[in-house]
DNA sequence: TATTCGCTGTCACCTGCGTGACAGCCACCG
DNA sequence: CGGTGGCTGTCACGCAGGTGACAGCGAATA
């Protein structure tokens, strides 16, 4: 960390646009920085839940997945799709007891982390950084309740459908040639994907296979994109859009 | 409020037993509860997500469900099931945006209430507050993450089982006759724990009649109580018992 | 004493979707 | 090159569980 000043100077971009530390004094983040060590996970790595009792975790570069297993079934659910700026389950910061959740490696992530104790004394030293973290919070929980709203009320369609939506990036709203962008989502595999929305990989691809012949989605090169926002959403609604055009279906 | 101070007493009672403000100081909640005015609303009403982006609300006595519903299926799903001492939503103290999600009280309910904005207030003038208020939430997010999980990973059989066992009362174990009491459930009807569990009516009644027939549960006037804790821990677990005792079953 | 109401207990039907299986494709590597 | 491994695209099968329907029952109301 401190050998490595370009690496810091990443850090403080990265995490100063992140809803955690956007808009709080510079000197908070110096002062925050230099307790932190460098960690990095190669893709596809997934560790084990006991770390999270040890360090805690802020998400410099890459995607991270934050899982749960029925280790019965062998089923699995993501929980969290975290991206740079994101901090790694902050649940445990906030009360001491294990917490059963595996961290997965969607890319090469590169991330920063201290003992979770330091982490702890650190926040209740800097009050001022509630002003952040409690909206950050009150994100997250938003979050959960989503996922666990839609997996009760909606069908595997519609969950896909809503998943997707969520993540067209609500900014600039077309990439180019009219078509939406899916930040975090864009080239994950069904497998992730199927894991997000609470389903296995078949289904996931008859729904992407069924909404890309209707050009409702298009994968020209790698990236899915999104060309009928609004159909998609009447999908996430759970009616199935009568008007079922380009019907190349036999 | 001020005009009623056994009800004051009482609210303070509450309160400073609550995970949210026990062991603060006295004067906090004397600080505090001025700001307050009481509500009261009677079993069964529903009210809208609105109420909730103009005050917060205490639950001080009474059950409270806080409910998402499904527009187009008039399905349902209950996210929280508060008690005595919990806040209600506190998702929208943290940041302001519309929370789609409905409460309903399970019995006569009664609350105190201050204008958002002055929780906010209040919050940040008392960063000691925070002490409690962060485990709270994290608390808070458990659950959300325990109902997601299993919803995805869990068929309804060990949803209810799971259901059940994390409200058994953990501390005084057993009640009377060696039976294990369920605080906030014991008397509910088989609609709401359906709802409690992603499910309908129906399949919750079938269930809960598998169980009593072979002893695991019993509803000998009107709470149902477990006789059987680890027979339903196994439930839970996804492993359907091999050993089906006192089988009355034809 | 009759009447309504909210809840329980059950059933038969049907479908969404999870499971297993396999073929095709591309990229990487020896 | 050919082989291996990871991913996509599809299909047939089976079942958990959601839906609608109805009878019984106890408590409250008239």
């Amino acid at each position: 960390m401190k050998g490595d000043p370009v690496y810091y100077k990443h850090c403080k971009d990265v995490l100063s646009r992140s809803p955690l530390f956007a808009g709080l004094a510079d000197a908070i983040l110096d002062d925050m920085l230099p307790l932190f060590r460098r960690d990095t996970w190669r893709r596809g790595v997934q560790l084990s839940p006991a770390i999270f009792q040890e360090r805690f975790f802020l998400l410099i570069e890459g995607r991270l997945e934050i899982m749960r297993i029925n280790p019965q079934t062998g089923r699995s659910i993501t929980l969290f799709l975290l991206g740079p700026g994101d901090g790694v389950d902050v649940v445990t910061l906030l009360n001491t007891c294990p917490h059963e959740v595996v961290p997965v490696a969607i890319d090469d992530v590169s991330l920063i982390s201290v003992p979770i104790q330091d982490a702890r004394d650190w926040i209740n030293r800097h009050p001022e950084f509630n002003r952040n973290f409690l909206p950050y919070l009150g994100e997250q929980m938003r979050k959960m309740e989503d996922l666990a709203t839609d997996l009760a009320l909606h069908d595997t369609m519609a969950r896909l459908a809503r998943l997707i939506l969520r993540h067209v990036k609500p900014d600039h709203p077309q990439s180019h040639q009219g078509n939406y962008h899916l930040n975090l989502l864009h080239d994950l595999h069904d497998e992730s994907l199927a894991r997000m929305v609470g389903s296995v990989r078949q289904v996931v691809n008859r729904h992407l296979q069924h909404w890309r012949k209707r050009g409702i989605l298009h994968k020209q090169k790698f990236p899915t994109e999104v060309a009928e926002l609004e159909t998609l959403q009447a999908y996430a609604e759970d009616v199935t859009p009568r008007v079922e055009k380009n019907s190349k279906v036999s």
